[in-house]
DNA sequence: GCCAAATGCTTGCGTTCGGAAACATATCGG
DNA sequence: CCGATATGTTTCCGAACGCAAGCATTTGGC
């Protein structure tokens, strides 16, 4: 058992930088996206009022708040992503999704999409792919609200 | 069937940020080094002489020729690697396993098996795991030489 | 109401990484 | 044998990250 699970673990390391690998190069020169920006602001779309403050955006990403204080930064000067402050608590600074953000974002996702199908495409039934996304979607269920 | 392959792949790149969130710390103070650092070394601890060229690491660590570079360097000063010329090509430099390395590396593995056993804990049949370690094992199948 | 602790955000610093370029060596065609 | 091309490695530069520190605001005990 617990050598399974090592197992597992070490081909799950292996497997994101080879679909890192794959991802990122075509998601940076088509759409000007790196691959945490696009989680990013996939978290934001399907958040209530398209919107997030930056500390629950660190927890969903895993990244370090400073971080997310570092990536919305361009793509706020692109017009992706917008700012709002919270009536209650003066501290919040939220992060929005703007009509060209949700533009962008709905395109760079038509390619992860189609690149995601080239991963399975060979030696995978629609079964398999299932169960791995379930599979994975175990791991993940201890984070906050799962994508997609 | 491409909505699945989608959701596999974000649910897979979130767990990777969930995983190395929870296992670089720990690797990091107590053995000094990164899940990087661990995946180079246990590669070549399956190698057939210990040693593997630059460029070969890369690609199984789906990295750049210039990252192994700049992350063996500071394991050869404590010890940990060596650099071995081939007779055959002189652009050869080969990176190799020292003994130190190999307890170092051994006792890392210990941390990662334990800190990998923690994550399937709870909720997880030793069969789950076991196919997702299959699954996960198709993934990687493309690349060169697999772990463990 | 007030002060201490907690929370959200940002900045500075050191570290790590990829890509381009440079260099050395090997291979191949003639 | 010689030049062109390919391959292995390293260095330089810019981009991205975590951590510690700092600031602003809120919360909770009294």
């Amino acid at each position: 058992m617990t050598q399974t699970s090592f197992l597992a673990v070490i081909r799950l390391l292996s497997a994101q930088a080879l679909l890192e690998q794959k991802f990122s190069q075509e998601l940076g020169s088509v759409h000007g996206l790196s691959l945490n920006d696009s989680l990013l602001m996939m978290h934001l779309e399907q958040a209530p009022l398209l919107r997030l403050s930056r500390v629950d955006l660190a927890k969903r990403l895993c990244v370090s708040p400073s971080t997310v204080t570092r990536m919305t930064l361009p793509l706020e000067k692109l017009g992706m992503l917008g700012r709002e402050a919270d009536a209650r608590d003066a501290r919040l600074a939220y992060v929005t999704l703007t009509d060209t953000g949700r533009k962008v974002i709905g395109a760079a996702r038509q390619t992860l999409e189609r690149k995601s199908k080239e991963v399975f495409k060979d030696r995978w039934s629609a079964e398999e792919v299932g169960t791995l996304a379930d599979l994975l979607g175990r791991l993940t269920a201890s984070q906050p609200n799962d994508l997609v």
